[in-house]
RNA sequence: GCGCCCGUAGCUCAACCGGAUAGAGCACCGGCCUUCUAAGCCGGGGGUUGCAGGUUCGAGUCCUGCCGGGCGCGCCA
């Protein structure tokens, strides 16, 4: 609604360009905005203001003449000037009904654009290696990724979820030795116990079925039979990987996350990639040799220091693979590419960027985009969980699932904005009432299931071309402020998107709720009066619709019925 | 020290790329169940948007400088 009544701005302007009166340009400034107070009527543009100075009139009077060629619209029930010049837009209650008639017939698909036109698109998340079980922050990137990518599509894109992942580096090195200490009787701390060995208990475990001679398998890979031989320093690395890749595919399905591609790095020195990045940079002229390394002049690009690229031991740094990795994203024709990382990876934005700039293949300069999340808190009893990696004594994401359910773990990890550091209250998440948002949220749905459940009861049944035909008789301010949060739906879903930011998503969800729990306390639904009693089941249709597609968006599910649970006690 | 991000009610956070009187929740105070689930609702108090300047019709939002916090600054990954 907001994009069409900026149509009818748009050809107004048009018109006195046209005829003189204005001076061209400008239309890039056109901007129609909700009001916050509703009796300067739903929308509102400052258009005549902005304007003012290149047309040489008063914003007020530049208004008039604006106002006098809107092209007629049945949407408008008028239009009025106020303040320092603002046009003010009062929407019709035809528009209002047409919104829910929209909804009931789109269902799912309501508010959707198609603007992103099938472009395809790639983001990048969780990307954990397969060195330990995932963590909070692996959970905040895992909830963000999946949400965004959701928002994507309804923009219509084509989203690809992508996994990468270091399957043969160091840090795998490190996993194989703390294995092997593990199965040969080692303990953190005794004497021989590696120096940058991972402490966890999870490294027993793999260390057991490894000597028990278990069978593991990831999800897209074959079954790995351990031989139990603790010299066996290859066998026991290949077990530990899959051991650990079947653990995150495991958290991954009960987070309800599903990635398109598993990307793994060693791909890229197998399949040449690496290589061949190293050579185009060579041909680009902007490498050097120095102190016997390969230098790459990633200061002209925008970072903050050139970067080596190969050591003087003769082996590349990290960076190497991760330039040739983000080109195969583009090469696979990728136009857009979100990496959805922690904060910690701040430093290697400006260096891939400026290593893909110095390829000089088309790559646009901003590629790809980041979303960086800040660290994730976990309060549980009022007092901090500390996470801390390597001491093996950090929360995981099948902890907070097991402790809290994975909607409210998805609900909450996606409440707040990405850069703002998140303290996960535990003790908050397990609260069934109104102070729980997610239970909030959930419990309109569930309880505008409960009025249907009812009708047979009343021996009443549900007339929904009536109902719509009886939309005029919503009068009631509740009524209307419901119907116009329900229109902000479609805007909701591409600010979500388009800023990359799924926590509007829930402040929205959050407010519908409100709004309905409200109106539902004030005013009954199933009364004797058929078209009234109707238009209000059309309504909590409406309702119960978009709450389930936003739920849906962020992976929460919208259950139908909601029971009181005695238990107050957990553990 | 340099770069980026952040600073909004006592607490946790919003604020539609510059709009009209800065909004929610928690906490606090006071109300509402003979009703479609009170797992809910209604009302109230609470602010110099870190500080000081600047830009313009208009600034929490943009610019400059300070103060305070986070992250990054390896021939690590």
């Amino acid at each position: 609604m907001k994009t069409e009544i900026e149509q009818l701005v748009r050809s107004a302007v048009a018109v006195l360009q046209a005829e003189g009166v204005i001076p061209a340009g400008g239309e890039n400034q056109i901007q129609v905005l909700h009001n916050k107070n509703p009796e300067h009527g739903e929308f509102a543009s400052n258009i005549a203001m902005a304007l003012a100075k290149t047309a040489g009139m008063a914003p007020r009077k530049l208004a008039e003449l604006l106002v006098a060629k809107l092209p007629a619209t049945g949407i408008l029930r008028k239009t009025e000037i106020a303040g320092p010049g603002f046009i003010n837009f009062y929407v019709s209650q035809a528009a209002s009904s047409g919104i829910i008639a929209d909804i009931l017939q789109q269902g799912a698909a309501f508010g959707h654009s198609k603007k992103g036109a099938a472009q395809r698109m790639l983001i990048e998340f969780v990307s954990a290696n397969p060195t330990g079980p995932l963590h909070v922050g692996h959970g905040r990137q895992a909830a963000l990724g999946d949400a965004l990518a959701a928002l994507m599509e309804t923009q219509g894109y084509q989203v690809s979820r992508e996994f990468y992942y270091n399957d043969a580096g160091v840090q795998i090195e490190n996993l194989a030795l703390s294995v092997q200490a593990r199965a040969r009787g080692l303990k953190p701390g005794d004497p021989g116990w590696p120096e940058a060995a991972y402490n966890g208990e999870y490294i027993q475990d793999i260390a057991r079925d490894f000597l028990a001679k278990k069978t593991v398998r990831a999800m897209d890979g074959e079954p790995v039979v351990a031989n139990g031989k603790a010299d066996d320093l290859v066998a026991i690395r290949k077990f530990a990987v899959t051991y650990l890749r079947n653990e995150q595919d495991i958290d991954l399905q009960k987070f309800g996350v599903r990635f398109d591609v598993y990307y793994l790095e060693s791909s890229l020195y197998t399949e040449g990639r690496v290589e061949a990045t190293v050579q185009a940079l060579l041909k680009s002229g902007k490498t050097y040799e120095q102190d016997g390394a390969l230098w790459l002049r990633t200061t002209e690009y925008g970072d903050d220091k050139d970067r080596v690229m190969r050591k003087s031991d003769g082996g590349y740094t990290y960076f190497v693979p991760d330039v040739a990795y983000h080109v195969t994203k583009w090469e696979r024709g990728f136009a857009h590419a979100v990496n959805i990382q922690g904060t910690d990876h701040f430093g290697t934005v400006a260096r891939v960027r400026a290593g893909l700039q110095a390829l000089n293949i088309g790559i646009p300069k901003g590629y790809p985009d980041y979303v960086l999340h800040n660290m994730v808190k976990v309060m549980r009893n009022g007092t901090e969980v500390k996470i801390s990696k390597r001491a093996g004594s950090y929360v995981t994401v099948r902890d907070l699932i097991d402790w809290v359910g994975r909607d409210a773990v998805r609900f909450f990890l996606v409440s707040r904005r990405a850069d703002s550091e998140f303290v996960f209250d535990v003790d908050l998440a397990l609260q069934q009432n109104n102070e729980n948002p997610v239970y909030y949220v959930q419990y309109a749905h569930a309880r505008i299931c409960r009025v249907f459940g009812k009708l047979p009861e009343r021996k009443f049944s549900y007339d929904k071309d009536m109902g719509l035909a009886s939309l005029e008789r919503l009068t009631e301010p509740e009524e209307t402020e419901l119907i116009k949060i329900l229109a902000r739906y479609p805007e909701i879903l591409k600010q979500a998107a388009e800023g990359e930011e799924p926590h509007q998503l829930t402040y929205y969800l959050r407010e519908l709720a409100t709004n309905f729990h409200g109106y539902y306390d004030r005013h009954k639904i199933l009364i004797e009066d058929p078209q009234l009693r109707n238009a209000r089941l059309v309504l909590s249709e409406a309702t119960q619709q978009i709450v389930r597609n936003g739920l849906n968006l962020l992976g929460v599910s919208a259950p139908e019925k909601m029971f009181r649970e005695k238990s107050d006690s957990d553990e």
